[in-house]
DNA sequence: AGCACGCCGACT
DNA sequence: GTCGGCGTGCTC
């Protein structure tokens, strides 16, 4: 792969280019350069299409294949714009080839926001730019005048409006004492963006290991390109050494991205990481305000941001100065993108440091199957830390036979925890620890039904049951949001208190766990009842002041927290997952136990994991409390090369969808009848998706499987092209997909 | 993605 | 009689 930026080739007045908008259009439009202009492939520009404008990217020569009458000028360069890299576009092209969604919608994720970029908006503040006795030789000072400068006269720069009310005038006071040159315009824009992560700011002692897991790290920078898995037991310090790479990274001028499976629990890491750089990093995700998205994009294009910290879309933004790309807790599902563009972060990652020539690092406890394999194949370096830092060993493991000892009831119902589990948590807290409860079930209860009819409540516009969320008094769909409040009477009998309650949430655990435990404080933690990132942090320090003693909570307490007092771990329900039509539940539920049960004994305290159980004998959980994360792996590689599963052969999911279940049928059976027909290359289905409706349209599914010499990509675009169907059909394509729904 | 065009229900 | 709902189609 080719690290040099190609000459730049300029196109000069008259001359045709295509231009790329982000927008889903099927390739780049053809625009004529005007004259007086000159513009270079990834200049950004404004073009005009049907009656609006938009902002586009040179791509390169006009693709002429479009009358040259209805081609139109571009209206000229954005000024201050900064250039789109090569590397950005090459990206771009990629990602857009590999899963097969319009270049422009993936171009809509490396220029997210239009205003980002025109010229910065320059907020700016006001100074005086002399001395009282000067600016009295220049102008009257009026009492208003007086007090505008007595305000300013602090040196803190205010911006127009602010300064006006701080002094009680009106702007057109302070305009003229600006005019006057009275007044110094000084930018504000940079305040808080300003304090970088310092490569040279002093870390902590690393221990033997540590350091030379680092030394292997530090080196691969500016070698090139290379991918190396990372991986070391939970508490094994990790972060520390990747953070040694970013230092290093950073003494030599070039910019980081870090990504992150989920930003809104990462507080702890960017504590971890300011303590380290002496500054917080850049952070890139969905819920920034428009205003500091903006900036960062900016900040990043222009290389000022040195290190940024984001979810999935960080890796598109058009750093100036790429040099190191990390990937922390690379295994994680929440790195594939499930809607818009379908992609997997992690393998786009190692696509953008190839494209770069840059080392690229994947960090985990519990890597995926893909990764051990690409590191057994040669195609990945692996650096270990095999060993706890600081002295804290492994939590001990075991299985609760639910069958031999299941739960008892009590005053609150049918019961979730067995007497061991209970017995466990009593000792606990006796101890004056902590202990946690684990059950990746948001809500009360799963499932509502009628005792007098046998109705199930079930969301109106999806194939799935309403789950009750009873401190909210609301039922609510988990894969569309339809909510409705909780009916005393069953919608379809009309009966009155006949409705129960099947299964438990974690909101039904904490229940049983507050009447058992009257005297232990507890938290109950899922993504909905979380809060912003404020309340978040408060939650943190509660647990760590031991405010909380018991824990209890879905897959957002799975990631990389740190509880020293923390001892116990209780798996309420350890089988959820491991049915299911998925070919990654196994290893899914393996990897999501590992994180909780990684949660336990990070102090002092040795940890234990209880993992209750009805199939005890499982694979995964015996390998669980065997604690071969290696053997488990081998099982299932084999498993998956019998079948060619991936990653031993290719898979590609399409969904056809709609509202008419008709014509999505139909659809579905014709994209059946023409499929690809090359050696090796299976056709499953097509059949109605597990979720048959979702947000009110009728889903059939579709699945392509084909040894790993098939190239899919050419295969689909070659299907997919000979279908017509209706407008309101859409045919949704997945390349490697993960969740089969 | 926008924005317009184009056909069917509840209001001044 | 209109205002407006969002289905469908196009943008070099």
């Amino acid at each position: 792969m080719t690290v040099v930026e190609t000459a730049e080739q300029v196109f000069r007045a008259d001359e045709v280019v295509a231009v790329l908008l982000p927008l889903p259009l099927v390739g780049a439009y053809d625009y004529r350069v005007p004259e007086g202009e000159q513009v270079v492939a990834g200049d950004v520009v404004r073009v005009p299409l049907g009656k609006r404008q938009e902002n586009g990217v040179v791509w390169g020569p006009g693709r002429g294949d479009v009358a040259a009458g209805r081609i139109k000028a571009l209206l000229g360069r954005i000024a201050g714009a900064p250039r789109l890299p090569e590397v950005s576009r090459r990206l771009v092209d990629w990602v857009a080839s590999y899963t097969l969604s319009a270049p422009g919608a993936v171009l809509r994720m490396v220029i997210p926001v239009a205003e980002a970029l025109e010229a910065p908006a320059l907020a700016h503040g006001w100074l005086p730019a002399m001395g009282l006795e000067e600016a009295a030789g220049l102008l009257r000072l009026t009492p208003a005048r007086q007090r505008v400068l007595e305000v300013t006269s602090a040196g803190v720069p205010l911006s127009t409006a602010d300064l006006a009310q701080a002094a009680g005038v009106g702007s057109s006071v302070i305009k003229g004492l600006a005019e006057a040159g009275v007044l110094q315009s000084v930018s504000l824009a940079a305040r808080d963006d300003e304090r970088q992560a310092d490569g040279d700011h002093p870390g902590p002692q690393l221990s033997d290991l540590q350091q030379d897991a680092a030394r292997v790290l530090v080196e691969s920078l500016g070698a090139g390109f290379s991918t190396t898995l990372l991986q070391g037991v939970t508490g094994s310090g990790k972060t520390e050494v990747y953070f040694e790479a970013i230092a290093a990274a950073l003494r030599q001028g070039l910019q980081v991205v870090v990504l992150v499976p989920e930003i809104t629990l990462t507080t702890q890491w960017l504590h971890r990481f300011a303590g380290r750089f002496g500054a917080p990093p850049s952070q890139w995700h969905s819920e920034l305000t428009p205003a500091r998205r903006r900036r960062t994009w900016r900040a990043v294009a222009e290389g000022r941001a040195k290190v940024v910290v984001g979810a999935r879309s960080a890796l598109f933004l058009p750093y100036a100065n790429l040099g190191l790309i990390i990937v922390d807790e690379e295994h994680e599902g929440a790195f594939k993108q499930e809607e818009g563009v379908i992609y997997h972060a992690r393998d786009m990652a190692v696509v953008r440091g190839q494209l770069g020539g840059i080392p690229t690092i994947l960090a985990s406890a519990t890597p995926s199957l893909e990764t051990v394999l690409n590191v057994e194949a040669g195609r990945y370096r692996k650096v270990d830390l095999p060993s706890r830092h600081g002295g804290a060993v492994l939590p001990e493991m075991s299985i609760l036979d639910l069958r031999k000892t299941p739960p008892e009831a009590g005053d609150w119902g049918p019961g979730w925890l067995a007497p061991g589990l209970v017995q466990a948590i009593r000792d606990t807290l006796a101890a004056g620890q902590q202990a946690m409860l684990f059950l990746n079930r948001r809500g009360y209860a799963p499932l509502t039904l009628c005792r007098a009819c046998g109705h199930r409540l079930q969301c109106p516009n999806c194939t799935a049951w309403l789950v009750e969320h009873r401190a909210q008094g609301r039922l609510v769909c988990h894969h569309c949001g339809h909510q409705a409040p909780s009916p005393r009477a069953c919608p379809s009998c009309g009966e009155e208190g006949q409705l129960a309650a099947c299964g438990p949430g974690v909101e039904r655990v904490a229940e049983e766990a507050r009447a058992r435990f009257p005297e232990a404080r507890v938290a109950l933690v899922a993504s909905d009842t979380l809060g912003g990132p404020a309340a978040v942090a408060e939650l943190l320090r509660q647990v760590t002041a031991h405010e909380i003693d018991l824990l209890i909570g879905t897959q957002v307490l799975a990631k990389g927290l740190h509880f020293p007092l923390l001892t116990l771990v209780g798996v309420v329900d350890a089988d959820l997952g491991l049915s299911g039509g998925d070919l990654r539940a196994a290893e899914r539920t393996f990897q999501l136990l590992s994180q909780v049960a990684g949660r336990a004994g990070r102090g002092e305290q040795p940890g234990r994991v209880l993992l209750q159980s009805y199939q005890p004998d499982h694979p995964v959980l015996q390998a669980m409390i065997s604690s071969d994360a290696a053997l488990f792996l081998q099982t299932e590689a084999e498993a998956r090369r019998q079948l060619g599963m991936p990653p031993f052969g290719r898979m590609v999911a399409v969904v056809v969808s709609g509202p008419e279940p008709a014509a999505v049928e139909s659809v579905a059976n014709r994209l059946a009848a023409t499929a690809p027909r090359a050696s090796g290359v299976e056709i499953w289905g097509p059949a109605a998706a597990p979720l048959a409706v979702l947000r009110g349209r009728h889903r059939w599914r579709l699945l392509l499987k084909a040894p790993r010499t098939v190239k899919v990509q050419t295969l689909m675009r070659q299907w997919l092209s000979q279908q017509q169907c209706p407008s309101s059909v859409r045919i949704q394509v997945d390349v490697d997909p993960y969740s089969f729904l």
